[in-house]
DNA sequence: ATTAATCCCATTGACGCCCAAAAATTCCCA
DNA sequence: TGGGAATTTTTGGGCGTCAATGGGATTAAT
């Protein structure tokens, strides 16, 4: 199954070095390099390999390259991101840019999010998650109410 | 990934040196030549290899030249930019009119743009991302409200 | 001649690369 | 199915190399 997928939570040593989760190193094709892109309304970071770039330049092109948004987007995109080598052990060093957006000091949380993959400061993760599934059962209590239909959701998703 | 990506923030020397940051110096293949532009409406200067230059002038072929519109732009594009040699050590020296540009005293941001790299003054750097992701967040708002989805957009592209 | 540009070398700290220990997982077999 | 061995991951640390920075000395420009 090629994708990103489950969470996993490691320290970071003293050199700010964390490993990636194992069973995301194949998804990104064994290769050391890494990239890295700042969210941009969330305490977090994407990362994943050279598609997470190219997807957004693909974006790109899709604009005016005149237009603002052409501007503003690709300032995010290729000024706020990064390209990460990973060691023999398959871990990365965090830069003092990835601590400051996300508050990581000493243990760094990694989401899978199917073709690319998050890092978070754990705490923040958890709370974040727990906002995610509170609304995605809102949603659903919603859903069913707007069907009128009195049949009980699965919950299985 | 043959592209400028990530920004780093370094020091100026009481001789009016910076560092190209090493990432940045492979992509502009290793010569020591570098071009400079002048942004007509950021505190910036946009930097590369000499494509930047030429990159103006095939869209100035594209447009009339008895235009005012050529005049212009010629006029910006060869009159407001320069050369700037690197020196053994990887290092520039701002000129005068590029502090006057930027407002750069004793740091210098520089801030990859994908086929180029930006020079900036820190402070307004960092202020111009927030202004960046604050807008890229709130193009990103509109278009899931325009498709009608409560559902939070991925982050990635 | 004075100032600036260039070249060279030194220092410091960060980073890449290597190996080792600890922890967790998988595998195997009784 | 439980226990333990073998393997894989995660984590820690040493060390050499490279990048960033500072400064002196030499050369060029006006």
């Amino acid at each position: 199954m090629d994708r990103f997928l489950s969470n996993t939570i490691n320290k970071v040593d003293r050199k700010g070095r964390v490993s990636i989760p194992a069973p995301f190193r194949p998804v990104l094709g064994n290769v050391s390099r890494l990239y890295t892109l700042m969210s941009v309304d969330q305490p977090s970071v994407d990362a994943g390999g050279p598609e997470l770039i190219e997807r957004g330049e693909a974006y790109l092109e899709k604009l005016d390259p005149f237009s603002a948004e052409y501007e503003l987007y690709s300032f995010v995109l290729h000024g706020d991101s990064s390209e990460l080598k990973m060691d023999g052990e398959g871990r990365i060093t965090l830069s003092d840019a990835i601590r400051d957006q996300t508050g990581i000091s000493d243990r760094a949380a990694f989401v899978g999010r199917g073709h690319f993959f998050q890092i978070w400061e754990p705490e923040r993760f958890l709370a974040y998650r727990e906002e995610a599934r509170g609304k995605v059962a809102a949603m659903r209590q919603n859903r069913m109410a707007n069907a009128g239909s009195g049949i009980k959701a699965d919950g299985g998703a």
